[in-house]
RNA sequence: CGGGGUAUAGCGUAGCACGGUUAUCGCGCCUGCUUUGGGAGCAGGAGGUCGCAAGUUCGAAUCUUGCUACCCCGACCA
């Protein structure tokens, strides 16, 4: 097979970059750091939006729309908010442009300068809180549990396709409480989601828990996440869920009645996950054939290759697995049948396999004259021959395998990468020989990780939720330490 | 924003130190014939402001200056 791309053990990031463009999932634009999302890519996005966006609504939560631009006034409300945000900001001053004098193109016309900047949203709690303010008043306003699909901007200065773009697409939701407790339980409700997501139909298994201070949300009190490991051993967060206390109900001044008609603040939650769930979702289950595909996000789950000389064949090959394709099609499974005359076979299966299709089935003359169909699983690269009259029971049972055996795989690599550290000396060793997460027990200092970053470039991914807890000595430091956390070098 | 590098067809490139016919090759694209169970073969063909601007010269992809864009490494980050 011709290999006009990088394998992982040769450079991983190429690899990505190599398997992002040849699947013809995005590519690079015209805009430094901005990506185009093509067909095929956006396809797969818009099943992880249809199936979240069911997940959240199912929870109780309503869409809504926000702009794009936040006055600066409004930025600067919520202190830690603007210094998390303040260096990698878009800022709108001006609303026209002109005719250059010397006649050479167009420029910004000065005199159409804006009275206040507008920022463009790197995250949208400030535009969202100031329009809450004037939706809650009483205790029966709430709770108020808004999601809002968009894009935002952050001006980082170096991008990766998906797992870091100037602009990248995604959902934020940002719900309003009368209770502590509440928005607590709000912010782990919404973290669990977004693990059933990941587990159950990226068939990626991820660690949830909470983020160390260093690590936490820009304005809020805790920020907890699911933490991902890739196959090269470095950790992707791919969602997070922040308790935000009062802090922005305090910043935006929502106050709400309560029954015993007491005024206080609201208690504040918001949640998302971006379009980097598309890196996370390449780099967790893909091999150097190209991407592999979870059934319950591929576009297309089964491709169809009729091989034929000329149409007589094609019609008589039709005839007999158009009707396969219709019973697929009737369990809810989608299927391309792809009778083009203008790409040989061949072409189609390295085609079909690079872009993750899990199940592919050919059909020629041999297979009619036999009643088989062979059958092709994109995740081993296994081939079997079915009696035709079984498939339409078979494939979607397949399907279901090929969705465990990749959470298998990946659960598998990770427990295999997950490495138990008592010394500095093995710390260093692990992490730069093996990778993976490293589960050591830390002083709970920021001090300590600062220092530990410093070194050796981890940082503390997650504390676990249900942590056991072990009295230790800080891998670091030596300092007393009551439960260990999970270290790694991250995306 | 620091340090390094690159810019020639849709993509990847040769040519450049030493200026001189019609700018090289591969992939891809188009046409025809033969092919079709793992990226077909042969023949023919189309496609270029050599990043932009100025300069040196009889003559510039090649030399000089300025500009622009992009890539890699670092600091920052979902």
């Amino acid at each position: 097979m011709a290999k006009d791309f990088s394998t992982r053990a040769e450079n991983y990031a190429q690899w990505y970059n190599d398997l992002v463009i040849k699947a013809d999932l995005a590519e690079n634009s015209a805009v430094r750091g901005c990506m185009v999302i093509k067909p095929y890519g956006y396809a797969i996005w818009e099943r992880i939006q249809a199936v979240l966006d069911k997940k959240i609504k199912d929870t109780g939560h309503v869409n809504a729309y926000f702009p794009i631009f936040i006055p600066k006034s409004f930025f600067s409300r919520e202190a830690s908010h603007v210094e998390g945000f303040a260096k990698e900001c878009a800022v709108v001053t001006h609303y026209r442009l002109k005719n250059s004098p010397d006649g050479k193109g167009i420029i910004v016309d000065e005199d159409a300068k804006l009275e206040e900047e507008l920022i463009v949203r790197p995250t949208s709690e400030t535009i969202i809180w100031d329009a809450y303010k004037n939706w809650i008043k009483s205790y029966r306003d709430l709770p108020l549990l808004i999601n809002q699909w968009a894009n935002v901007v952050r001006w980082e200065m170096r991008t990766r396709l998906f797992l870091r773009t100037t602009e990248f697409l995604w959902q934020e939701g940002h719900t309003a409480h009368a209770t502590r407790e509440e928005a607590v339980k709000e912010a782990e409700t919404m973290l669990n989601v977004y693990a059933d997501f990941a587990e159950n139909w990226m068939s990626i298994p991820v660690i949830k828990g909470t983020k160390s201070p260093a690590e936490r949300f820009a304005g809020a009190i805790d920020t907890y996440a699911i933490e991902a490991l890739m196959q090269d051993g470095k950790a992707l967060q791919a969602g997070t869920s922040h308790f935000l206390g009062q802090n922005f109900a305090k910043a935006f001044d929502v106050k709400f009645l309560s029954k015993e008609n007491q005024l206080d603040f609201v208690w504040a939650t918001s949640w998302g996950v971006s379009t980097r769930l598309m890196g996370a979702l390449i780099m967790s289950h893909s091999d150097d054939n190209g991407l592999v595909l979870p059934p319950k996000l591929a576009p297309i789950q089964v491709v169809i290759v009729p091989i034929f000389k000329n149409a007589e064949q094609l019609s008589l090959i039709s005839d007999v697995i158009l009707p396969v394709k219709k019973a697929l099609e009737a369990k809810g499974i989608s299927v391309k049948y792809d009778d083009r005359d203008t790409q040989k076979p061949g072409w189609k299966f390295a085609e079909y396999e690079f872009k993750g299709i899990p199940v592919r089935l050919t059909v020629g003359p041999r297979d009619i004259e036999q009643g088989t169909v062979e059958v092709a699983r994109r995740d081993t690269l296994e081939k079997e021959v079915l009696q035709i009259k079984d498939i339409e029971n078979k494939i979607s049972n397949l399907l279901d395998q090929i969705q465990k055996n990749l959470y298998d795989r990946a659960f598998a690599f990770r427990e295999n990468n997950t490495t138990r550290v008592d010394s500095w000396k093995e710390f260093k060793e692990v992490l730069d020989t093996k990778g993976g997460f490293i589960s050591a027990h830390w002083d709970g200092t920021s001090e300590t990780e600062e220092k530990i970053k410093a070194e050796t470039k981890a940082t503390i991914r997650v504390i676990p939720f249900n942590n056991v807890l072990e009295n230790g000595s800080c891998v670091f430091s030596g300092k007393p330490s009551t439960q260990r956390v999970l270290f790694a070098r991250a995306y």
